[in-house]
DNA sequence: CGTGATGTTGATCAGACTCAAGGGAGGTGG
DNA sequence: CCACCTCCCTTGAGTCTGATCAACATCACG
């Protein structure tokens, strides 16, 4: 059982937390918040390309990702969100989406009025500096990103990846020992990682023979929290996370 | 003589408002802004990864990058940033940088309190929302240079990066016909597009002899925008700018 | 048990890196 | 005003990471 997934707003102010700390009044606030709960077959965007919501959509169980393609028709996922995230909170203050969002793996979303959470943002301005700082931190993942994909190598990037996943789903609850289920296919991984899925496949493998991870079905085993993240030249600090040093 | 140099909120206000519109008295609180004006030479850094600043910069004459190292010493240049842009405007809300900026040619910076920000956007709101929402069109800038070093080879890259510029500078002024000054060394290109100086180069001399550019010392001269833009698979969309479709 | 998606393998090819060396152009000091 | 020095740009050659193409194996699932 996903923790929090009952409770929408629950995961979300525990993701929130995670980068914020709020006053008791806030978290209230956040926990009346209406939140609509759907559930989505992997594949079926969220939001386009061009689209113009209103409404931003919480992950509740599953994964998601962002991405963009060429005009080639190659794809590029710039992000992965877990449980807890909103992958599109830009669209509060962006009215057309520039990326769009799919499930990559069978997902549960909560949808949240843009009204609501502007509302939410005017009575309470701590609230909203949260809200803004959380769009901050995905710009900095991008950021990391961005730097991997264009200064380091495909081994490097992954175990790169595979740190970032591990300690963003530990803030959330969903790693128990090392170990997190990963639902995503290798073309998936590299689209991600920039790389084609060949040589995902490769690096994947050089990675288990490495000792660096194991694999069993959609599950990640880590066996070694230290060599991976030395393996994937990897500091947690531009997750700007409130308890630094995690793990 | 840059536009506005002289009166840096001028300039502030003109860039946002490419993404925004304001209301007369809006503009007058940012008119008033306290703004304290610096010179700095090329690659003196702003500020640095690690850094916890109280104040905001706002690039007023030459340019400055955004950018990390891996801990093999590679370089990738996230963004790059122009006159009347605001590089650190996350630190409002993240306390410690997770990247570093330096000029990359002499530059005249202009140091806005946060606190002073931050009265700002109590005060008025939609300041507020101004300003969350140039730190979110950053965050699509990054994602679309994610997909571009991602997905796309080095020649389209480079033209994409062209393209971008000249509607980013064009945007506050600084492009007369399809000619802009671009004070950056190859192998500062290079680190922006995820290459080696020699294969920046290449890809130079590539687009030069296609047409798409040309150059005589920093000059930049775009001969036909549209083949441009097709070679680098350009559409401006992303920026966000309010009147959209520009050149 | 068939079918489509996913994972695996081999072979070949190309874009881009590294190393190394030489050529300009602009600034500084004598 | 010239000599020099330092960046920066340019070119060539060899190498490597990773792409592409093409099978084939496996697995999940109806």
């Amino acid at each position: 059982m996903i923790a929090g997934s009952h409770f929408p707003n629950t995961l979300m102010i525990r993701k929130l937390e995670t980068i914020f700390t709020f006053a008791d009044e806030e978290k209230q606030a956040l926990l009346n918040l209406p939140i609509q709960v759907i559930t989505l077959k992997a594949d079926q965007d969220i939001v386009r390309v061009g689209d113009r919501p209103s409404q931003c959509c919480l992950i509740l169980e599953g994964f998601s990702c962002v991405y963009k393609l060429t005009s080639e028709g190659k794809r590029q996922i710039m992000a992965l969100y877990v449980p807890g995230d909103i992958p599109d909170l830009q669209s509060l203050h962006l009215k057309a989406m520039d990326i769009s969002i799919a499930p990559i793996s069978p997902c549960t979303v909560g949808f949240i009025q843009h009204d609501d959470v502007r509302h939410l943002c005017e009575r309470y301005p701590r609230i909203a500096a949260a809200f803004w700082r959380e769009t901050l931190v995905d710009g900095s993942i991008f950021r990391e990103w961005l730097l991997n994909v264009g200064r380091r190598e495909a081994y490097t990037r992954m175990a790169h990846l595979l740190c970032e996943l591990l300690i963003r789903l530990k803030a959330v609850g969903l790693v128990e020992g090392g170990i997190f289920d990963l639902p995503i296919t290798q073309a998936e991984l590299a689209d991600a990682i920039g790389t084609s899925s060949v040589h995902m496949n490769r690096v994947l493998q050089a990675l288990r023979a490495d000792g660096l991870v194991q694999t069993k079905g959609k599950q990640v085993i880590v066996p070694d929290w230290e060599k991976l993240k030395e393996a994937g030249d990897f500091d947690p600090f531009y997750l700007h996370l409130e308890e630094a040093g995690v793990v």
